[in-house]
DNA sequence: TGACTATTCAAGCGTCCGGTTGAATACTGG
DNA sequence: CCAGTATTCAACCGGACGCTTGAATAGTCA
């Protein structure tokens, strides 16, 4: 084999490791819910709904890919990606997807139709009215995930507490519901848990990282801590 | 399994698409040829080293993933890019191998040097002189790619001819050759000829998709054909 | 030190994938 | 209509991959 094949072999093969780890569907779910913020192998499997021995193979084959990284914490080891270039890729490879796949935006819209969550409202009118503080932002993520960042003056109520704490909630003002993003299925869940109380319910597409991608503030609890 | 499962496993499932179709080496050098410009089977086959046969399996995968098109021209069938942000994707799929990946440099610092062709200049240095005009600019890729695009000034000459028409380089000039960018092995080979044959030669890293996009100007034979 | 536990390793199974070969298809040009 | 050719299809093989299961490892905490 000529030298010049040969080097363009070993270059190509070295581009194709980054592409056979984003192959799978399962890591491309775990390399979501890192973009998200760092997690236990524990957590990132129930998250994914995967195994743990399966969870903790997908991420080993990340990290040889060098998207993420591990630090030892106590008992646990923590995942997290190897940099912020690995979450702009994935919003990149995101991106793409929803602009030449139209099966993504057939699947998106079959299921979020289905549970009479499509939003009414047009997404930038929607974003506008959050922005000047003219409903009730509820932020249903995690604890952890609201405090590595959230929007400005949102509440802060996990989508498994909400129906035990409705009553944070003024009746009387239109609440806006977010999470993790455009696929992010919680925010769904209390728009539709809120309007079967009586609330007046609608679901902001984007996530936080999106949100901050547009250039707007974020707030966070430790200042800092971006992600 | 519970609806949003189902849910995120189709949308995981079809980012995977993309995943899948740039997970196979020669997929990304077909990727690479494409993003030069459109070309028939045949020619992307024998450009990337393999066989027909297994040169249009690839293309396929890569239309099922609605990253390619094709046209049909005359006796042959042109396969050419989906659209720009194809371009764009890879594009930051090779950044990111590149910071993240210490093979990749590896790779590409233990080819050129052993050719003897690693630039003592700076890139930024020769780029500079390539745009005052102070050397002589050698296009070295086939005249196609040349004609749809190419840094202004520049002489066309394929790498293949180079030898036969080495006389219509002035010998006093410093000469500077390119092709396809960084990992191209075209211009290694001109500037390794024309080293032998007495010249002061250099190679310039950047491809023509990478000047334009630093925003350097582009001559083109057909105006308006941008690839 | 010893019990406990989060994580990783190892082996096995079915499936998919990349590449080859040879034939089929579809289209051009006379 | 026919010969010629570019491309695709179909069948096949060896190897890699995803997932499961069960055991091993490494570390913590009492």
């Amino acid at each position: 084999m000529t030298p010049p094949r040969r080097f363009k072999d070993s270059i190509y093969e070295q581009f194709a490791r980054l592409g056979k780890a984003i192959s799978a569907p399962k890591r491309l779910e775990l390399l979501d819910l890192l973009c998200q913020g760092p997690r236990t192998v524990e957590a990132l499997a129930e998250q994914a709904g995967i195994s743990v021995a399966n969870a903790s193979q997908h991420l080993q084959v990340l990290r040889a890919a060098r998207l993420v990284e591990t630090e030892k914490k106590g008992l646990y080891v923590e995942y997290r990606l190897a940099g912020d270039e690995v979450c702009t890729f994935f919003f990149a490879l995101r991106a793409l997807a929803e602009s030449r796949l139209a099966e993504v935006e057939q699947v998106a819209r079959a299921y979020f139709e289905a549970r009479g969550a499509m939003e009414a409202v047009e997404s930038e009118e929607l974003a506008r009215r959050v922005r000047k503080g003219e409903v009730t932002v509820l932020d249903v993520r995690p604890p952890e995930e609201y405090r590595a960042g959230h929007i400005p003056g949102a509440l802060s109520i996990p989508i498994g507490e909400l129906k035990a704490r409705l009553k944070e909630l003024p009746k009387d003002r239109e609440v806006v519901a977010y999470c993790r993003g455009p696929y992010c299925v919680m925010a769904v869940e209390a728009v539709e848990l809120l309007r079967k109380k009586g609330f007046t319910a609608h679901r902001l597409e984007q996530g936080v990282i999106d949100w901050r991608a547009r250039g707007w503030r974020v707030e966070a609890e430790r200042p800092g801590a971006r992600r």
